[in-house]
DNA sequence: TTGCGCGATGGCACTGAGTGCCATTAGTGT
DNA sequence: ACACTAATGGCACTCAGTGCCATCGCGCAA
């Protein structure tokens, strides 16, 4: 048979996943060995290790291609959309993956959320998004004045917002309208950072004013004035 | 002598602790054996053990300090002060805490540099801070609409804007004016990010109101009766 | 000074993760 | 059927981390 031998692998691949999820869920990461793991997915212990790096692996087995993923967004997006934009595109990316896992996602959460060993790797992981978001961020308006501080603040603002839907949708053990309320969040994000993405295409300044509604319109005018003198 | 013993853990600690920073700098982390750091302090391999439960904590010895500090920071602070403005005090405190280590927190900067493993146990640290200001957000202001979101992103951006300014100071090997940024970072962080704060006190709804300076006052207006109006 | 108590120490043995090496096997093309 | 190549699995090894226990150093009371 044709292609027969990346299918193999393949296959290998999701029982090792499969047979650690299981394992781990019940027997808890610690008592679990990759003896046992190995073993129920029907290979030997040294194939695991072909597989994956390490035994915290098993559970995060595309986090690479999704980097790629975001990598590939940075790349071909086009050069007059305003950085955050891509940002948020970039990580509704990563959070259609998540939902593409199914229940895959949701498992990884409880497992997460149980062994703080597994729960470091998922941040490190986490991490990785917030690095290239950032660097892509700093790439764009790195050159003015607090931009890179703009662009770390962002970067982490973009992956917060992204990690509070995620981390709802899974702590509800995967019901809920995720994809709307990314979409808030996002629009959120963007509305409220969104000031030097402006400021770096178009002017030199930008005032920003935050007012309560039903403050007197002459309050409102004096705090502006304030503002655009400062 | 009185609190000698005390006094002696104290030294053994910091003797493990500058051995290894030493060891792993000239030979490389994974290169280092415990065995090697203990027999380098003048003490015995499970002692070292019995000093930091892993090969990283070794060079990180007082996290928990460090977030016992912040957790007293939000236990402590006044119920009239807005939440933000809590959350950028706790973190400045973490900030004056590296700049206390002086030359150690340079060191331990290039070991998280050079060393995937060291910079994965740093990201899970400074992780908990997130966590610890999140926390306190949610607290202050989480029943609000979309407060945990607000949480959510202003603990992350007030984190983000520390480790920026920290990480720069860092990567100058310790030389800049790291308070005046970090204040600078704080108040922007304030301004853009506070508007839930102000909300949550007083009124029930806020404006915010982006405009380039130079724009014609006439049209500030009309934009703001627009977003008043909303 | 001597003996007692207690925490710190260090040695020893053990488990399990991760790795290098190599013989064997399975699958593919000729 | 045969050769070639990639995958496999077993074996042995290093090292992190842990439980156990005998010993040591030190303060304290008799």
């Amino acid at each position: 048979m044709t292609s027969g031998v990346p299918d193999r692998r393949r296959r290998v691949r999701e029982a090792l996943t499969a047979a650690a999820i299981d394992l781990f869920l019940t027997k808890g990461y610690e008592e679990t060995t990759v003896d046992e793991i190995a073993a129920a997915a029907g290979v030997g212990r040294r194939t695991f290790f072909r597989y994956f790096p390490s035994k915290e692996d098993v559970i995060f087995p595309d986090h690479e291609a999704r980097l790629l993923r975001v990598a590939e967004v940075f790349a071909t997006a086009p050069h007059d959309e305003p950085p955050l934009s891509v940002a948020c595109r970039a990580v509704h990316g990563v959070l259609e993956a998540y939902l593409d896992e199914g229940v895959i996602a949701v498992q990884r959460y409880r497992l997460t959320r149980d062994f703080p060993q597994l729960r470091a790797r998922e941040i490190a992981s986490a991490h990785s998004y917030h690095i290239a978001v950032t660097r892509y961020l700093v790439d764009r308006v790195g050159d003015e004045p607090d931009g890179a501080l703009w662009a770390e603040v962002a970067g982490s603002a973009v992956v917060a917002a992204h990690n509070h839907v995620l981390r709802q949708y899974l702590k509800a053990g995967g019901k809920g309208d995720v994809l709307g309320k990314a979409d808030r969040a996002f629009r959120y994000i963007r509305e409220t950072l969104g000031v030097t993405a402006a400021r770096s295409e178009e002017v030199d300044d930008v005032v920003v004013a935050v007012m309560r509604r039903g403050m007197p319109l002459a309050n409102v005018m004096s705090r502006i004035e304030d503002a655009l003198e400062r």
